[in-house]
DNA sequence: TTGACATATTCCCATATGGGAATACAATTG
DNA sequence: CAATTGTATTCCCATATGGGAATATGTCAA
């Protein structure tokens, strides 16, 4: 079985990082054409439309048309689901933080110690 | 060029499901041995095996023997990226869901205002 | 050492990928 | 209508994937 579909998923469709680079610029932006995505991208436009598709499939972007123009925006919402995922283990990096911070501070401790 | 290596990243990494199942077992067990991966989330061995070599690689689960076991413990600050990286479209999604409720609030008005 | 158990690795395969190039389609303008 | 511009689609290709089966490696116990 090879590699679930990019088109299956939220996860699967951020995977690419050309994708992600897409969704930060338009949050920035707002509602976007694809010819300022390629132009400031700097990535060939069939690139740019194929990516589109991908995201536009899972439910992160929508278009609209603006003369000949496709208007591609951000439907964050989506975006929501990986946010919360990740969320949930929060307290597992936080605990992690806690002991690097603790040994730092025994560490700094232990130094105080020694020089006095 | 294929898709992007599943080693290469985080966000490359956790597109798979079964992969996010690993390392939501993860979070509640602690340190948690392959065998019991395997036998609680039902997959064969290898793939199990498989799937913690991909994790280990982008370092979001940690690895430590004891006795014949090898004891698989999960790495949240690697998720943290994930997270940190979906909350800045936080505004973007939180707006998005003033709007609608903005909506739902007018309809309800409008609904008082034809009944009364 | 031999055997039993836990885990990792290898090999084979069907499949979807992302890139590039070319082309199709759509909308606007003259 | 034809020409132009903006975007989507198609075709070809090299490649990594995840699954399954088999096997290798590692570690303990008798």
């Amino acid at each position: 079985m090879p590699r679930a579909a990019t088109t299956s998923d939220v996860f699967n469709a951020i995977a690419e990082p050309r994708r992600r680079q897409i969704i930060e610029m338009l949050a920035r932006r707002g509602a976007v054409a694809v010819s300022a995505l390629v132009v400031t991208l700097g990535m060939p436009q069939p690139a740019v439309s194929k990516h589109l598709g991908v995201l536009r499939k899972v439910g992160l972007v929508s278009v609209s048309k603006q003369g000949q123009q496709r208007l591609y925006e951000l439907e964050a919402k989506e975006l929501k689901l990986v946010h919360d995922w990740a969320k949930k283990f929060e307290q597992h990096w936080s605990h992690h933080l806690d002991r690097i911070k603790q040994r730092a501070e025994r560490r700094a401790r232990e130094q105080r110690g020694l020089s006095n």
